[in-house]
DNA sequence: TATATTTTGCAACGCTGTTGCATTGTATTA
DNA sequence: TAATACAATGCAACAGCGTTGCAAAATATA
């Protein structure tokens, strides 16, 4: 596991350190998405704010990890799956954010559908977002 | 048109004030979604900040306006159709964030499709967000 | 018109996210 | 391994968004 966070960060030209390691350990055991917010918290006040910041960026840069809009006004980020790096617009998936407990799902597996638009729109991409209650919830 | 807006408030319980009234008429006129932001400079610096985020509180709670998920982490407003006050999730539209002009619209006939979610999920709300080039940005 | 009720403006606050700069840590080459 | 070049970090400061409490002003009611 740690071997696979070093390669990670290898594979993506980033030099190893402390904080990148850390917050990369933090999605690879997150069951769904996480925020600023709680990665602040659950790296321990490790790390300084704006080096958090800065790690999800380059992370989003170097397409380890994509964004996911949400309702309450609040940036997600969840591990993109492994080959998903340059280009990729990330239209594939769809994510779902439960009203009870908060968590953010990546559902790989259900594609987004072809929604056709008027005459003279042009899509690069496509989000979908869906909330309701997971199946911890029920 | 004024008319309109009187009818609009009163129908709604609510008491008719400068704010509501000057709102009401800027999304009455706005060809697509609103940021707050927008809003307090289209006023004219007319109305304080607070004024402004407790009117749109209110329009959304008595379904006059909805609100729309956006990529860039701010909630854009946008008016609802007539008839979609109480119960209504808005769930029968799609939005369309224009990446040149930044324009947010409501394509209000076209339907957002069924996604069948693994079993134990529960759906009250889908919001499909597609972004790309307008028809006036082609 | 007088009274009760809402709404507004102000001040203050917390949270999110960004930038500049000195310091520290990482990678590289000999 | 040590010296150097380079990149990342922490700190301070800042801007913007959104919220809350409270007194003053505006609206609705009778």
């Amino acid at each position: 596991m740690h071997q696979t966070i070093i390669d990670t960060l290898k594979r993506n030209q980033l030099s190893i350190t402390d904080s990148r390691k850390k917050i990369l350990e933090l999605f690879l055991h997150a069951k769904g998405a996480l925020a600023h917010f709680d990665i602040e918290h659950q790296s321990g006040a490790e790390f300084d704010r704006v080096t958090i910041y800065r790690t999800l960026q380059t992370f989003v840069e170097k397409g380890i990890i994509h964004t996911i809009p949400t309702a309450d006004n609040s940036i997600r980020y969840a591990l993109c799956k492994d080959d998903c790096a340059n280009g990729h617009h990330h239209d594939d998936h769809v994510h779902f954010m439960c009203d009870s407990c908060g968590t953010t799902y990546c559902l790989d597996h259900v594609t987004v559908p072809q929604v056709s638009l008027p005459n003279g729109f042009t899509v690069t991409q496509t989000d979908v977002i869906m909330s309701g209650k997971c199946m911890k919830c029920v």
